[in-house]
DNA sequence: ATCACTTACGGGTGACGTAAAAATC
DNA sequence: GATTTTTACGTCACCCGTAAGTGAT
């Protein structure tokens, strides 16, 4: 029997050239190295180097050894992926989407038509969203568009409407609605995990500043403090009131705006969640 | 990284079905067993196990897991033989005989010619000799007759004759050769490695019984203390005079107590071994 | 002087076996 | 009572890192 780590560390010689580098690469000692190759050696009853004073090389069978080393622990690599995956895809419901509002609908739906998974969502950019799903990294996405695959299928879930977020001293906030052109040129303060929105309103308002925020909590205080127009959406409004930070939410007039979501799944597992489809 | 006994653990626990009897099977005790499979889940973050009180069976993902470990195991054991064998093949020279005499004469040439090599020499009947030729276990093979295959190439070495070896007390002992048909139903002394001999002996002697010896050393020690009759040949007298007893050799007159022998390589080696098949 | 490999030595992780407990048949 | 799994505990193997030595660039 050969202990893979015998494996892992004759391969990262091979890849390094010499046993100080594979040792840094593998971050322990240099004499680990030597004893584990001499180890290799002992067990394969094959002589793997040619042996210089102070120089070291494979020879042909250590070579050989190498070879057979790599493609093994490429074996075990794909034992951890593939058990691994195969347990999340029965255990748990991964949802990617584009945008921050769907996920906030669909991830309590998700949560109580499958008690006995772990529901998980992410955000990502449709394209990745559409490999994943492909991928099996994803059991659903959420897209702002009809994706061009037939082995993908999509149903429609809702629209989302985007607000500017105004404090009672700016001078739009009487107004009933505004449009991107009134508003271009201003600086926003922006989430920094709006998903498809950040196109939106970028290509809409190509003169205005964002200041953009990693943080929900700094967000949140630099609104408070500042009279700097930020954004909401009508479901962000509905989900969290809280979000409101005292501000007045006046929709945007443009059809732009507005964005319909839809839910895309993999053909295959039509069946699998066809009633979660019909609950959106 | 997943070491590699836990595979086998693993492996032999779905072989076994209780880790008391997989345990047995491995040499270890029941516990190890039980912190191993308890190892595994905990790398993989996967449970492997149905768990009963005092019962415990694989799960979808145990039984996924033992199909991956036993690919990397057996892939791992063809990295030891690969290895090895590619070792051996370049530094030995392995030669099967079908009886003791050719290999006693060309043993020495064979290692006069490969002097970096290790010359190995084993006895094994025909059919078994022509697989391992064939499978690249032997580098040559000696044959009492010509193969019909077409990647085989066969070069006539000499012939080897049988004897009669007899105390002065035997009736025959003043002859100056026998027949088998004059020998037949008595009781012989023999050596149990002759390879090809036994058969040529039994089939032209169906009377006889023969006292098979497996130690050389208690052949010679009864040879010495009875008078029953023995074997010798023209190649064993000539390579091991002390062979001889003290007994009177005489030679069978018959046609079959003459046997040829050809020395056989792969057709792909021809070039290899070219001068050594020029020296027999 | 730096780098590369090897040997020597002491330390700590962890795999092991024994023992014992709990539960099932 | 026999079998199976699990936990507890002390032991020991062995893998590791540090240090030191040799030889080459």
């Amino acid at each position: 029997m050969i202990e893979s780590y015998l494996l892992e560390y004759l391969v990262a010689y091979n890849d390094n050239g010499t046993l100080s580098k594979a040792a840094d690469e593998l971050h322990i000692s240099q004499p680990s190295m030597t004893r584990a190759m001499q180890k290799l050696e002992d067990i394969l009853d094959v002589p793997l180097f040619n042996r210089g004073k102070n120089r070291l090389e494979l020879n042909e069978y250590g070579k050989l050894a190498a070879d057979y080393a790599r493609r093994i622990l490429a074996s075990e690599e794909s034992m951890l992926q593939g058990v691994r995956g195969f347990y999340k895809a029965n255990n748990s419901f991964r949802i990617g989407s584009c945008a921050p509002g769907p996920s906030m609908r669909l991830q309590p739906i998700a949560t109580s038509m499958f008690l006995d998974k772990t529901i998980s969502s992410e955000q990502n950019d449709e394209d990745n969203l559409i490999r994943g799903l492909l991928n099996q990294d994803y059991d659903l996405v959420i897209l702002s568009h009809v994706p061009d695959n037939k082995t993908i299928i999509c149903k429609k879930m809702f629209t989302e409407s985007l607000n500017v977020a105004l404090t009672a001293m700016h001078p739009a906030a009487s107004k009933s609605s505004v449009s991107f052109k009134e508003m271009d040129g201003q600086n926003f303060i922006m989430y920094a995990q709006v998903g498809v929105w950040e196109k939106i309103v970028r290509e809409n308002m190509p003169h205005a500043s964002f200041f953009k925020q990693e943080d929900l909590y700094a967000l949140g205080t630099l609104a408070q403090n500042s009279d700097l127009p930020s954004f909401s959406t009508d479901i962000t409004l509905a989900e969290i009131p809280s979000r409101k930070n005292g501000r007045i939410n006046i929709p945007f007039k443009d059809k732009t705006a507005t964005v319909t979501f839809y839910a895309a799944i993999l053909k295959e597992k039509q069946g699998r969640y066809h009633s979660l489809l019909e609950r959106l």
